[in-house]
Formats: structure tokens, sequence, C-alpha cells
DNA sequence: TTTTTTGCAAAAGGTTTGCAACACG
DNA sequence: CGTGTTGCAAACCTTTTGCAAAAAA
């Protein structure tokens, strides 16, 4: 069992199971961040459980990111090509972006912090009014 | 029913009440960003279901923020005193910190936006590994 | 062949809803 | 007094757990 996708899989020392390879296509079909609802409507003979589980182990390894849009559930996006999201708090529309000078900001953070010297992860989203519902 | 609390509850346009104090009052306490099953311990007399629709009314109106802490809960915090966290991904211990540089950024990033001008509230929270951690 | 993963059923949590009683202004 | 808020019970939805069968390496 091989696809393009084994070898991410792979890397990160879990086995390459249909289950896995079935649900890291879609994620990165669909790139926007989505919620494991939706994710599990579009799998085919995979149950909710086994959807749960390798979102659990991608998270681990890195494979996905968790990303909070401040609705009711929680929603993953693949990991890769690092960006952000604005969001806009009436309709739900969603831009990414790709501005965050991390590293730099990371710098001056720990640098200030008491008890943190190792940064390698952040959230970052941004709320707000898309053009079109400030006309309407 | 009068106290500290109930001209920042008013504010909003929102009716002074038992239930409304009693929360306020202990979201103020405790500062860090806790769980709705937290800030329930330590209630008297009030209801969960009340606590529940307390948080998402003082959501909407602005007193509370929401904060994703990558936790399996949902954390809140009194939306005063700007500011972001740093969280231990081995042992969750926290760090608050100030610097987030957000009107240069939101100017930078509405300025390439396609669909954005107005940006109104953020995410911005750091996940790594505190000192204590790093050495064990 | 050994170990990990999956599916199913069921349990456990967390959150929301409907409705009648109550309290604020 | 009228409207918004609360408490209770129950429903609902999401996520986790245990265990035996199946699949990967």
């Amino acid at each position: 069992m091989q696809n393009n996708f084994s070898k991410e899989i792979k890397a990160k020392g879990l086995k390459i199971t249909k289950a896995r390879l079935a649900i890291f296509e879609i994620l990165v079909k669909i790139k926007h961040p989505e919620t494991v609802q939706n994710i599990y409507k579009k799998l085919k003979n995979i149950d909710l459980v086994t959807l749960y589980r390798t979102i659990g182990s991608f998270e681990k390894n890195g494979l996905l990111r968790r990303v909070d849009l401040h609705k009711d559930s929680v929603y993953y996006e693949i990991n890769t090509n690092h960006h952000h999201h604005i969001i806009c708090k009436k309709c739900g529309v969603m831009e990414d972006f790709n501005i965050c000078d991390i590293n730099r900001l990371t710098k001056k953070i720990t640098a200030k912090a008491s008890q943190f010297k190792i940064i390698n992860e952040h959230n970052f989203e941004l709320f707000g009014v898309c053009n079109d519902c400030v006309k309407s």
C-alpha cells in the first residue's frame, strides 16, 4: 500500500494504513481548517473512532495543526506552508495570510520571559468583519 | 444589588443579577484562563446551565476572551490588561506576556488582504517547553 | 509472528434546549 | 408589570474507552 503520502506518514514513525492514507489525502486536498465531522463526511469506510485516533496521532506528530476559529468545534489543518487566518465574525468567511514575524517576536518574548527559552509552536488568528459584511 | 462589577456589566446592556456578579467576580479573581468546569466549582448556588449562558453572553459582549491552550477544554479569561500566554507542552505551566505588536501587524496584513479591512480581535498563544521541563 | 491499528458497542463528558418560575428595572 | 434571566430535566453531540478481530512490518 503506497502512494504519494506514504513518505510523510512513515517519516513520523507511523505505519502506513488505509485509514491514515485516506485521512491524510483529504486533509491535503481541503487545505482549509476543517472540523472532525466534516472530514468524516468525506471519508468512506473509515470509522469515526479511527478518525479521532488518527487525528490525535497526526497532531502529536506534527502532521496536523489545530486551529481555533472561535467556533463551536475544533478545526484541523494540514501542517504545511506556514500561515494563519482572518475570520469574519459575521459570515465566517476566511482568508489566509503569511505575515507573522514569529522569529522576531519569540526572540523578544523569550528575552523577557522568566520560565521559557524554548518556543516551537504558536497560534495566531485574526477576527474581524469582511468587506462584504461591512457593506450590508 | 450593587458592587464593584455592576458598572462593567451594565455598560454592556446586561441586567445586574446575582449569577452575573458572582461569575464576573470569580473571573476577575482568577486572572488566568480557566475552564467552565473549574469556574463552576468555585460557584455556589448557580446552575451550570446559567454559567454556560452567562459565559456566552459575556463573551459576545467582550467582557470575556476565549483562549485556546490546545487542551481538551475551552478556556476563558477576563478581557482586561491585554496579554497572551506561553504554555509548556509538557507540564502545562503558563506565563503571560504582553509583546504582540498587533497594530503594526494588522496594518501590514490588511494592506495585503483582499477581503478584510477591519480586524478587531486576535488569538496569539505560544507553546514550548518550560525551563524546568528542559532540565528533566 | 509480533505489535499496532481498526471497528463496534458502549460509556463518559460537555453543551444546548424547552419550559415554567422568578427577578430585575 | 413586562421582559429578560434562571433552574431543572432532558436531549444532544462530541470524544473516549475496552476489547476482539484484522492488518502492517
